[in-house]
DNA sequence: AGTATGCAAATAAGG
DNA sequence: CCCTTATTTGCATAC
């Protein structure tokens, strides 16, 4: 049998509410995010970084994933709350370092990033044998630079994607199939209303941040050094 | 010392 | 296995 994802569809208000209590239990507690995003990997073999722990609480990410990530945090403020030994699960981290399923992200050195340009810049799409070359010749994993080439690609389509202008209405609509009806939003009978890619959860109402992370800040081109 | 964030790795899902 | 598109996550570092 199968189960829904989304077991009981949380509410944005719902999340709301939920990601505040997590914060103010937590410090009451005295946890930081990082501590949190450590015990999940010892609670459930899944650890997070105080970075998504921070989105979590300040209602950043996506709403769908606001909904995956609930239930396990959850579970931590009820660990955390029946006063254990909450501590050792916060260091355990040598012996659950299986519990990083993830691959840890790798820091490509900027150098190596100029080299990996100017390949792409000659072949948008090597094959497996032309990237496994420029892997050994670069010592990177072979993964790391197929999956570099991929990331570049989508990059280059990304700055290449039209967008009709940053009105302030803010209702950006992308692209619209091929509907005759020119309705702004296609209108999800639940209470949560957003166009079909929610990009952030937005609390309340923003303006910025409608899109994931395609829309930069003015420049998108070059990126003077520092 | 924690917490926020920009950029972009890594991953999920359908071919 | 590899690709694409859409998304999730986190390193590094600014705050």
């Amino acid at each position: 049998v199968s189960f829904c994802p989304c077991q009981d569809a949380p509410t944005s208000g719902e999340l709301e509410q939920f990601a505040k209590d997590l914060k103010h239990k937590r410090i009451m507690l005295g946890f930081t995010q990082a501590d949190v995003g450590l015990a999940l990997g010892t609670l459930y073999g899944k650890m997070f970084s105080q970075t998504t722990i921070c989105r979590f609480e300040a209602l950043q990410l996506s709403f769908k994933n606001m909904c995956k990530l609930k239930p396990l945090l959850q579970r931590w403020l009820n660990e955390a709350e029946n006063t254990d030994n909450m501590q050792e699960m916060c260091n355990a981290e040598q012996v659950l370092a299986q519990a990083r399923k993830r691959k840890r992200r790798t820091s490509i050195e900027t150098n190596v990033k100029g080299t990996l340009e100017s390949f792409f810049r000659k072949c948008v799409k090597p094959s497996p044998q032309e990237i496994s070359q420029i892997a050994e010749d670069l010592n990177l994993d072979k993964d790391v630079v197929r999956v570099w080439f991929c990331n570049r690609r989508q990059k280059g389509k990304r700055l290449l994607l039209p967008y009709g202008n940053e009105a302030e209405g803010m209702m950006y609509d992308m692209n619209q199939p091929l509907v005759p009806s020119a309705l702004p939003i296609p209108v999800t009978s639940q209470g949560y209303s957003l166009a079909p890619s929610p990009p952030v959860y937005m609390p309340t109402f923003h303006k910025a941040e409608m899109f994931p992370q395609a829309l930069q800040p003015g420049l998108s081109m070059s990126n003077s050094g520092h």
